[in-house]
DNA sequence: TCAAGTATGCACCTTTTGGTAAGTATCCGT
DNA sequence: ACGGATACTTACCAAAAGGTGCATACTTGA
């Protein structure tokens, strides 16, 4: 990798930034469904279809870390945890909006160059 | 991988869609430099700091084969490329913006928690 | 007592992504 | 004629991301 010399800021831009703390595979999707409400993991776990269990907890992790999300373990006799997001999340989920909208109103091209570039390799 | 299912929509939510489009490790950087006008392939390169010639091209690739960016070859005799963003993509990057902003106002936090995820694995 | 549900952890493997280093073809200045 | 710049292309490899499946420890319901 190239050095990260010293002149240079930890970010390019603030978007540089963020990403790092969106980007993975079921990320976006996990803020989507928290940012509802406090949700169960296994209740989380079925809204996220397709997500495996090692990949949910392992990305509610980093988005704990990150201090997105808030686990609430509530120390009750058959196991019970809930994730909800923090108001650092919360912001965030805010910023993200515009980009949900524009993914919304051009989801048809996007899906179609998705197409495309798979079919085109 | 769980069955993409009949019923389910292409994408969970926009910003899952335009995910899609952006991610990649350069792509953010590269539509920053982009947004400030149209740019040769060396110039970016060398703004850019780090990537090398394959990613660049690559990332320059789909982000053309997804509508973004347009390269323009302009046919000349000392070869003469240049790279400028679509209104699709000054459309992205206006999008775009507010997340700018959040990672701005939030960079350190950001760089804390990311040194933090570092070291403690 | 046995299956199923709760929320994880762990080992192993495949796929995807990114990086390095070389090559190509054309041109210009020295 | 040679080195450097232009804009790529290719082959090969390493690292990161993601997936599968089994294990845990406790509970409730049949």
């Amino acid at each position: 990798m190239a050095k990260e010399n010293s002149e240079n800021p930890r970010f390019i831009c603030g978007l540089h930034a963020t990403l790092h703390v969106i980007s993975g595979k079921w990320k976006p999707l996990i803020l989507f469904f928290l940012n509802k409400g406090p949700t169960r993991y296994g209740e989380l776990k079925r809204s996220v279809r397709g997500v495996s269990d090692k990949m949910l907890i392992q990305q509610l992790k980093e988005l704990e870390s990150d201090g997105i999300v808030q686990r609430t373990d509530y120390g009750e006799i058959p196991l019970r945890v809930d994730y909800s997001l923090t108001p650092f999340g919360a912001s965030l989920v805010r910023a993200m909006e515009p980009l949900c909208g524009w993914g919304e109103e051009n989801e048809e091209s996007i899906a179609a160059a998705m197409e495309h570039r798979k079919t085109s390799r």
